[in-house]
DNA sequence: TAACACATGACAATTCTTGTCAATAGGCAG
DNA sequence: CTGCCTATTGACAAGAATTGTCATGTGTTA
């Protein structure tokens, strides 16, 4: 897989702009604690905490952008909103969701590339991404 | 698994109605084909189209309530709007999803009850649901 | 069949996201 | 290093999807 410096080079090329904005923030979630997810306001409101000044519209343009450059991965956790995450290239996690607290929990498995790969073959699917949500009651909940 | 009849009485049990407009929602996504899904919009239109006349906001209302009961499965494919399937009792279907022209192909895999079992246990989590989406480019756009 | 509380319909309001457009600024050619 | 071309930005308006409000209607139980 490619790094993302090479990433951003192919970009380049391709005649996309790498403009402070788009590298801020995907500094901004690369320094995140690994699992983190925000939305684009809650991201907004943290930017502008540290400074960094980044309009709305262009901020979801960008994540729209890095989304689409597989730099960012798309979450939905059946709220009203989207959720934006960082896509580590060492690792891949997918999430829990407890519908009584909102908590997610992620967890990762092997088992899932080999299915997507089967999947794959069988579909003659070229896959990019892959997400595993699993829905439910998390064991603190559990106990009320 | 219950039946919906006996899911149905076990709401009326708990003061919540079956209403016409709930039964008539339900009875319209038991007689899709299996594995359609379609936007709260797209539904409004249809029903429309067969004389069922609900409006927009009961209808948003009642998606709401049938997801929240187990009836329905709300599902986002990194769309503006979310779409909804009927949670048939007996198969349990995934969804790839081609970036290029949006179409959805179903998939099954029993590897996954499996896998999410195991989860279940490792986390102490009550699992009332599971989706696993996988994006890409699909065969007929591969071969543009 | 009456009464109570939940549900509906109409439509206003909100939330999240995208479009418009003039101004700005990456990035390559010379 | 400079200038040009065009992708991108910021400000704000607009749009799409969904939810809130509230008077009216209607399942449900006694």
């Amino acid at each position: 897989m490619l790094k993302n410096i090479e990433k951003l080079e192919e970009l380049r090329k391709k005649g996309f702009r790498i403009t402070p904005q788009r590298e801020q923030i995907l500094e901004f979630f690369k320094n995140m604690p690994d699992g983190d997810h925000l939305s684009a306001e809650e991201l907004h409101s943290l930017l502008d905490k540290n400074n960094i000044k980044i309009s709305l519209a262009t901020l979801y343009r960008s994540l729209k952008f890095l989304v689409e450059h597989g730099f960012l991965r798309e979450l939905d956790f059946a709220e009203t909103h989207k959720h934006y995450e960082y896509t580590s290239p060492d690792s891949h996690h997918h999430h829990l969701i407890c519908s009584k607290c909102g908590r997610t929990i992620e967890f990762e498995d092997e088992g899932l590339f080999e299915l997507v790969k089967k999947i794959d073959n069988q579909y003659n699917f070229y896959v990019t991404d892959y997400q595993f949500k699993i829905f439910g009651i998390c064991s603190e909940c559990r106990k009320l």
